[in-house]
DNA sequence: CTCAAATATTAACATATTATAATCTGTTAA
DNA sequence: TTAACAGATTATAATATGTTAATATTTGAG
């Protein structure tokens, strides 16, 4: 791979890295490792706030690194990409 | 792991997460990968200015992701934690 | 000693991000 | 249809970040 084609990978992955460069959007991504959750299952476990759950969600779908469904009343939450999976689980092999 | 104890951590990696997500300071990572480099090589493989390439690699060591050897006239920048070094392969693995 | 190369620092400015609080929208059930 | 819950949106102020250009520092060569 050259050097441009380098280079525009890197504005890529690093729109991810800095889409996870925030305790609680990493937080979240954590919390939903092992399963599909609503706003406030999410609120609850990351003691955040509604609005901040709700904001952080917005960025992170948008970022492409989170999903969503609606079930009636509530909207679930889920990661998007196996790659994110990976990288978190590698994150926590390296840091936890 | 309690939550305090995630809470805290996801502060600490989540500020490296931060750190790496710049496109001009993945792409340093990125060419120290292999050996370690003199901030001119890297002005060169990255095609960044002088003064954005010094700043980016100041801010690299702050964060504690690169180390820096001094050999004359030359300043020398290397990846410091094996733990970027594999976080660094992780992504190439995965996006590249 | 002095010059040029290598690197660092600073200043100025524009832009982005974050936290917080308030408000709005949609849905269910009584 | 209204109360109450789930969630989204907006406004705003504080703070942080990024870009660029100019200037400073350090060091080796001659």
């Amino acid at each position: 791979m050259n050097l441009k084609q380098i280079k525009k990978k890197s504005i890529d992955v690093a729109d991810i890295m800095k889409t996870m460069g925030h305790p609680g959007r990493l937080l979240i991504l954590c919390s939903l490792l092992d399963s599909k959750k609503t706003v406030t299952e999410i609120e609850e476990i990351c003691e955040m706030s509604q609005s901040q759950t709700s904001q952080y969600l917005k960025r992170l779908e948008a970022a492409g690194l989170i999903d969503s469904e609606k079930d009636g009343k509530f909207h679930l939450y889920s990661i998007k990409d196996q790659r994110i999976r990976e990288l978190m689980s590698k994150l926590q092999e390296l840091y936890c």
